[in-house]
RNA sequence: GCUGGCGUAGCUCAGUCGGUAGAGCAGCUGAUUUGUAAUCAGCCGGUCGGGGGUUCGAAUCCCUUCGCCAGCUCCA
């Protein structure tokens, strides 16, 4: 037996455990023949699951949460008993606890006895778990019921529907509400508020999943797509635009027909049916084919921006970072097998610049070899290898997901999380050996004969519409000044000074800025406050003093009233910021 | 797609037991000419998501449908 303290850090997760069980004491309580599933701690919490006879509603949580915090304050004894496996399997049995009975049989199989811990003794709750636990239930306090839901069991979407009720739990009240106070945050920088607020984009019912991007959106969205071009070009990028509908037979060649079919959009002209793109691979698959490739023109690296339709689901569908209509950052660099290695290397390393310059922290996943796999173990072991020499050449920290790869070849993936703690997976790398082969592809070699490419699939924003999504939870909207859609807005203090202000407005926006003029008979005050919660990074007052010497007051949203300064000085200024992506930290 | 919740003016929300739909902000008009986070007044604005039903009468009750939200399954 271990003695684990409050701060040891598997503390925290073993509170957690814990509390779930005083969950399911509360449920079983509260719902005389409630079967009990899985309930494990996780990143942000707890959950457990239930078969109940009916789903729960908000009302049963606070009944719930009333009944966990009276067993907490009975203080009753968690006590970790060993039961003959016979004696364990009759008691859950007779419970009328089909699935514990199930976990039991799969999990001991082989063992004499099984571990399971009760809360006053058998009189509350006993549930098949090996702990550890806390000592007694008086140690539990600071929990909250958040959420409940539908689960299935074991994950499996044919299987039995079950009731999921999450909720947190911290060693103290203190970090508990610190914990839900975040949560409160979070909702204010959530991306969909955010969006509507400062006019980016909209939706409407009649084309959910998609969106519309107005025009401040439009502007963000180019100034990324135009930055990727920037940074692809000189790696060695073409850029190239293929078609958005497709025949059946392109389908069927790239094997989607069969496998991605119900997610596509299909459309039906002159009796021949069409799917409209889900991905680009395999229309840069056609490119690569339209002419004579040698190993010189290797790597070849074909990007891609257009728009790409998903029938996802309708109950997936979340603001920007789950849509059905989306663009990739999209290439496909066809390579020989020896120059896998340098190319994610270089990869990678694209990766990490776009990431800095954006301020956004991800992290990688390397996935390997999964169970159903097609090609030779050979070449699966030699992609692997290539990958990790990559991923530490270029001196990336990364987890490794094994038997997590798509069945045509291992991947890289790069996760980014939102606001409230979910992980988005964005940036990806992907190894295919089976692409080329279905389309038929070859280069002629050095040796003068033909050889079959291998492609990757990469992506560095992933989606424009998620990446995007991200930047604005972590950055609240308040973006740096060169993605702010706009970048200064000229503020005069009364009529007498829209001419001068007029002025401003067109050298700064000759200069390259996108600059906005409040001509409005408002005071000053109001402006700024507009302004600010517009979350414009630059307003320039302009009155009496201003128009006579030539100079605008200069105010940030970050740093307030920053004095006054000559029109050149401050174009200067904000074209400098612009030149160094501002790579200081956000703030509002 | 599944389970639950939600849908009232451009936005944020109120609307009791079924009895003639409200506020603030935004917008418009007028006054005000303003110096670093909200000047004042007036006005406009809603088939209460859509359709059907119950009722003398429905934002309110029932059915259905669409959308949104949380989670599950699935994915960038």
């Amino acid at each position: 037996m271990k003695i684990v303290t409050g701060d040891a850090p598997e503390a925290l997760h073993l509170y957690r455990h814990s509390t779930a069980h005083l969950l399911a004491a509360a449920v079983t309580q509260l719902f005389p023949g409630t079967q009990c599933g899985i309930g494990p701690a996780t990143d942000e919490g707890f959950f457990y699951d239930f078969v109940v006879e009916r789903p729960f509603v908000p009302e049963d949580l606070e009944r719930i949460e009333a009944k966990m915090r009276e067993i907490a304050q009975g203080d009753f004894v968690y006590e970790r008993q060993m039961w003959p496996r016979d004696e364990a399997l009759a008691f859950f049995a007779q419970r009328g606890e089909p699935l514990k009975v199930q976990l039991i049989e799969e999990k001991t199989a082989g063992q004499d006895t099984v571990s399971v811990y009760t809360i006053k003794d058998r009189d509350l709750f006993v549930d098949f778990c090996v702990g550890p636990h806390v000592p007694s239930s008086g140690k539990l306090k600071a929990f909250k019921l958040l959420t409940t839901s539908n689960a299935y069991w074991k994950g499996d979407a044919q299987g039995q529907p079950m009731q999921r009720v999450s909720g947190t739990a911290f060693l103290s009240d203190k970090e508990l509400q610190a914990h839900l106070t975040r949560l409160e945050e979070a909702k204010k920088r959530d991306h969909r508020k955010v969006g509507k607020d400062l006019g980016l984009f909209t939706f409407h019912p009649w084309a959910p999943g998609a969106t519309f991007w107005l025009d401040k959106g439009t502007t963000l969205y180019n100034i990324l797509a135009n930055y990727m071009r920037e940074v692809l070009f000189p790696a060695g990028y073409v850029e190239v635009k293929t078609p958005l509908v497709f025949n059946k037979a392109l389908w069927e060649t790239s094997g989607h027909w069969e496998h991605y079919r119900q997610n596509m959009f299909l459309i039906e002209a002159e009796g021949e049916q069409m799917g409209m793109k889900a991905m680009n691979c395999p229309g840069h698959m056609l490119v690569f084919g339209s002419g004579v490739r040698s190993y010189r023109d290797l790597p070849l690296r074909l990007h891609e921006q257009t728009p790409l339709h998903r029938n996802e689901a309708s109950g997936v569908l979340t603001g920007l970072t789950r849509v059905r209509q989306f663009s990739q950052d999209d290439a496909h660099c066809f390579v020989t097998e020896d120059q896998i290695a340098d190319e994610v290397e270089q990869l990678l390393k694209l990766v990490q610049r776009v990431y800095r310059d954006f301020g956004l922290e991800y992290a990688a996943k390397l996935s390997t070899r999964p169970a159903q796999f097609l090609g030779e173990v050979a070449t699966w072991d030699h992609a692997e290898a290539s990958l990790r020499q990559a991923l530490e050449r270029a001196g990336q920290a990364y987890t490794v997901n094994e038997g997590d790869g798509a069945f045509y070849g291992p991947k890289i993936d790069f996760d980014v999380t939102d606001a409230i703690g979910r992980k988005w997976q964005c940036a990806t790398i992907q190894l295919d050996y089976q692409l080329p082969q279905r389309f038929d592809l070859h280069y002629i070699g050095a040796d003068n004969a033909q050889h079959r490419p291998v492609v990757i699939h990469r992506a560095i924003f992933g989606s424009f519409e998620r990446f995007i999504a991200l930047l604005i939870e972590n950055s609240a909207g308040a973006f740096p000044l060169w993605l702010a859609p706009v970048q200064a807005r000229v503020l005069p203090i009364a009529d007498r000074h829209v001419d001068y202000a007029q002025q401003v407005e067109a050298r700064l926006a000759a200069a390259g800025l996108r600059v906005e003029l409040d001509a409005r008979q408002e005071k000053v005050n109001y402006k700024i406050r507009e302004a600010q919660l517009g979350k414009i990074p630059y307003m320039l007052v302009v009155g009496d003093r201003e128009a006579a010497e030539g100079q605008v007051a200069v105010r940030s949203r970050a740093g307030g009233d920053l004095g006054a300064t000559p029109v050149d000085a401050c174009i200067q200024r904000l074209l400098d910021e612009v030149a160094t992506k501002g790579l200081v930290p956000v703030t509002q």
